[in-house]
DNA sequence: AGCACGCCGACT
DNA sequence: GTCGGCGTGCTC
């Protein structure tokens, strides 16, 4: 028995990956006393069943006072699994993003390395059909015979079956029942890849008498001898008998042709071993080819500069219009942060992490450079995870989330188009900037930072000219490439002379024509999926809207389909309007796959492909596009923004920007840094070492300023001109905002939470500070009634506090019974 | 988040 | 009555 007051007894606070705001307090028995430990992972039970992974946080002794802590359960490390560094940052982001820890950790740990259980539910154990004289409803005995089919059955399963939004009332009445059981099952976690292996017996090793023996044992056997033959081959196991401890791959054999049959038999006879070995799932990568890296006298001085900089400054911004040569750069700076022993982190967004980039870097970094991408599987995030603990990787090139790796002393961060708005999470929480997160990271590692852009975010240029950053500038394109010639094309005037083909002006049409003829490629560019807009009726102007989201659902030809881009919602193509029954149902606007069309109908030989979301869900596909466009088998590649980041192509000699007005009248304070951003970087894609580039930019209002400024690309000017939209406006840089979003099934209530909400932090922090609360343009998404407000904090008001009165103002609205249903989004430095 | 409970309206 | 939906509270 225990003896409380002899042992002391020992507690942990641990963190659940939940968006639950505290930690947790359970007790350490005695027994995993010595492994508990701050990063150490442990098992615990969470609610009425459920079983998580928590990690632990600390250890004391302090005994709950109200509560009786639960024991943990279970330890799943010997070693921390993540870094002071990496638990200081993540605490930091929970404060700087108003979201719990739990949303951190939950977000910063690849799936594999959490488990959670599911509850389930499986036949009771004395469970007798013809015993029960009990009556049953209809539904429990549906439950029931497919329990006896299938084992168990997850309460979503048991739900679908029955038809219900929830099964649990019947499930409990089974459990009273003593009929079945509720069990929690531990979904799978990390899975080690594992290779089958064969190799000699050792008897044979040992007595080259017997190996002959054996052959001869075997001639009625041919196909047995032709495996142990292959082996032999394989494996010169008498030259040299250490090799065959490693033996080769049961696939070598099946490869071969040979059957797995025979193998099975001659393990059985114990002539060959099968054994298994653990190997990495990124095996095959090699050490580098290539250490040199050639730097021209340009980049020489600009990596001088930023070396220069860094003597006094953390962080330098580098500045350099596309195909300058940035990557080279970064590469000599990479190389020179490893060889002083340092870890290294390079981000790049998402879209643009290619396999390009991965093959340009691999080239030079080889086996030490590990890979962190979305289309990883999770295994293979978990591999990377290790490998950087373990040290087998000290450089990672990773897209948002590589970020939450376990860097132990990283010495360089590279933010590689720190512009991209891919860098910000939206939804869930936490709502973060990996480019923000990654300067923080920077300095909690006393590591070096290089922002680098062709077009840099207004913030970070800011930032460089008020000299909290270093700038190095590059307006020269390497090897001498000229700069493509952007000519703009009208398309109302067009319209009106009837020279334009549908949306395509003349130009553009002419344009396409001649690249055509000369063999070389062209990429048209249009921000906007689908197939158009939407649907509309020429007789009632019905427009066919999403039921749970207040907008208009877009066309897909292709599937025939009407979709919501917001919650997915799907319909079908009505052949006649719903509203009025009249026939002359016709889309309007122009997606990526209507353009994919009327080229096609434009230009019958050409060869179009199409690049977006759709086209590039499968793991591959983005690079077997890229692939079969470099090899110049697709002559036009009509795409998303996916098509403007990072693509080198040296072929491409015309780009067109479909429309630029959508991206201009986009109603958001960053609409035109946005534009200015994409047109230059899908500009930047024309033209390359012989080629000659042009760019054709339709619009039908070619003559506002801005779309001046933006033909002629000239960043300085036009960063004059936003910056003074922006000062007048108080929009950021000059303030920081923090954008709430309230959402309820209740509008009236929404509304009222909203303004109850906006009216505390009015009196909180002064009125002309809080926007709204107003209706956004997208007022309802998935049934939830939305409300907005904004706050435009000034740069030299105390941050923490605004948070402080936030926090407050949530904890104030709670307070209000009936407005406790509407939820309270807070999204920092909104994007 | 996800599980359990309890309340309320619809319908045989 | 009882069935199905849904809102609410709680988790060491």
């Amino acid at each position: 028995m225990d003896a409380p007051e002899e042992a002391a007894t020992y507690f942990a606070n641990v963190a659940l990956p939940l968006p639950i705001p505290q930690l947790f307090t359970y007790r350490v028995p005695t027994e995993f006393l010595e492994l508990v430990k701050p990063g150490i992972r442990v098992i615990v039970s969470f609610g009425r069943q459920k079983v998580v992974t928590g990690l632990v946080d600390s250890i004391h002794q302090e005994a709950p006072k109200v509560y009786t802590a639960k024991p943990i359960l279970d330890v799943l490390d010997a070693e921390p699994v993540v870094t002071p560094q990496q638990v200081n940052m993540m605490k930091w982001m929970s404060n700087y993003y108003l979201c719990t820890y739990g949303e951190v950790v939950n977000a910063a740990f690849p799936s594999g390395l959490k488990l959670s259980s599911e509850s389930k539910i499986q036949l009771h154990p004395h469970y007798d059909w013809n015993d029960t004289d009990l009556t049953l409803d209809d539904k429990e005995v549906i439950l029931l015979s497919a329990l006896e089919k299938k084992d168990s059955l997850s309460y979503r399963d048991a739900a679908d079956i029955l038809e219900l939004k929830s099964a649990y009332r019947y499930i409990k009445s089974l459990v009273q029942k003593e009929l079945v059981i509720i069990y929690e099952e531990v979904k799978e976690r990390y899975k080690p890849k594992k290779v089958k292996k064969i190799r000699l017996h050792g008897d044979y090793l040992a007595n080259e008498d017997l190996l002959d023996e054996l052959f001869q044992e075997l001639e009625k056997k041919p196909k047995q001898s032709d495996i142990l033959l292959l082996y032999l081959r394989e494996v010169p196991v008498f030259q040299n008998p250490e090799l065959n401890s490693s033996g080769i791959p049961k696939s070598t054999f099946t490869e071969a042709g040979l059957s797995a049959s025979s193998i099975k038999t001659m393990v059985k006879n114990e002539i060959l071993i099968e054994f298994e070995e653990i190997v990495s799932r990124f095996g095959d990568e090699g050490p580098a080819e290539t250490t040199e890296i050639e730097l021209s006298d340009i980049q020489q001085n600009a990596q001088q500069e930023i070396f220069d900089y860094f003597t006094n400054k953390s962080t330098v911004l580098l500045h350099g219009i596309t195909g300058s040569g940035k990557t080279e750069i970064y590469i000599s700076l990479i190389q020179q942060a490893l060889e002083s022993g340092q870890q290294v982190l390079y981000l790049l967004p998402e879209i643009a992490l290619t396999a390009q980039i991965v093959n340009r870097l691999r080239k030079v970094f080889g086996d030490r450079m590990g890979v962190y991408h979305s289309k990883f599987s999770d295994n293979e995030r978990v591999e990377v995870w290790y490998g950087l603990m373990e040290g087998r990787f000290d450089f990672i090139v990773g897209v948002r989330s590589s970020i939450f790796l376990p860097f132990g002393s990283l010495g360089l961060v590279i933010v590689d188009e720190e512009h991209e708005t891919s860098y910000k999470q939206y939804d869930p929480a936490p709502r973060y900037h990996a480019r923000d997160v990654a300067l923080y990271l920077a300095h909690l590692h006393g590591a070096k930072t290089v922002l680098g852009s062709a077009t840099p975010s207004l913030e970070s240029y800011t930032n460089a000219k008020q000299e909290k950053y270093g700038l190095v500038e590059l307006f020269q394109r390497y090897n001498d490439a000229s700069l493509p010639v952007i000519n703009l094309a009208n398309l109302t005037e067009e319209k009106k002379r009837k020279t334009s083909v549908g949306e395509f002006t003349s130009v553009l049409i002419e344009a396409i024509g001649q690249i055509l003829e000369k063999k070389e490629q062209a990429i048209i560019f249009q921000n906007r999926r689908g197939f158009s807009n939407y649907l509309t009726c020429e007789d009632c102007g019905h427009i066919p809207e999403c039921p749970r989201c207040s907008v208009s659902l877009t066309y897909h030809q292709y599937k025939n389909q009407l979709n919501c881009h917001y919650c997915g919602h799907k319909d079908a193509v009505p052949l006649v309007c719903p509203a009025c029954g009249s026939t002359k149902v016709h889309t309007v606007g122009i997606g990526t796959e209507r353009i994919e069309e009327d080229i096609k109908l434009l230009f019958p030989k050409a060869r179009v492909q199409r690049m977006d979301l759709e086209t590039t869900r499968a793991k591959y596909a983005y690079q077997n596009i890229i692939h079969d466009f470099e090899k110049g088998e697709i002559d036009i590649l009509v795409g998303t923004q996916m098509v403007s980041k990072g693509l080198d192509f040296d072929k491409v000699s015309l780009v067109g920007v479909f429309d630029i007005d959508r991206m201009l009248y986009f109603p958001d304070f960053r609409a035109y840094e946005r534009a200015f951003q994409m047109v230059t970087q899908v500009s930047g894609r024309a033209g390359r070492r012989d080629t000659e580039g042009r760019v054709i930019i339709q619009s039908r209002n070619p003559e506002q300023g801005i779309i001046e400024l933006i033909r002629t690309g000239d960043y300085h000017t036009f960063y004059q001109r936003e910056m003074m939209e922006r000062k007048k406006y108080h929009y950021p840089p000059f303030t920081r905002m923090i954008h709430l979003t309230l959402r309820s099934k209740d509008k009236k209530l929404t509304n009222e939470a909203a303004q109850r909400l906006a009216n505390i932090l009015k009196e909180d922090m002064g009125a002309s500070r809080v926007l709204g609360p107003q209706e956004p343009l997208i007022n309802k998404i998935r049934d939830k009634f939305l409300m907005d407000i904004f706050l435009k904090i000034e740069k030299k008001y105390k941050m923490e506090a605004v948070k402080d009165l936030i926090r407050n103002a949530q904890l104030e609205l709670l307070k209000v019974k009936e407005l406790k249903s509407v939820e309270v989004v807070v999204d920092v430095d909104p994007h």
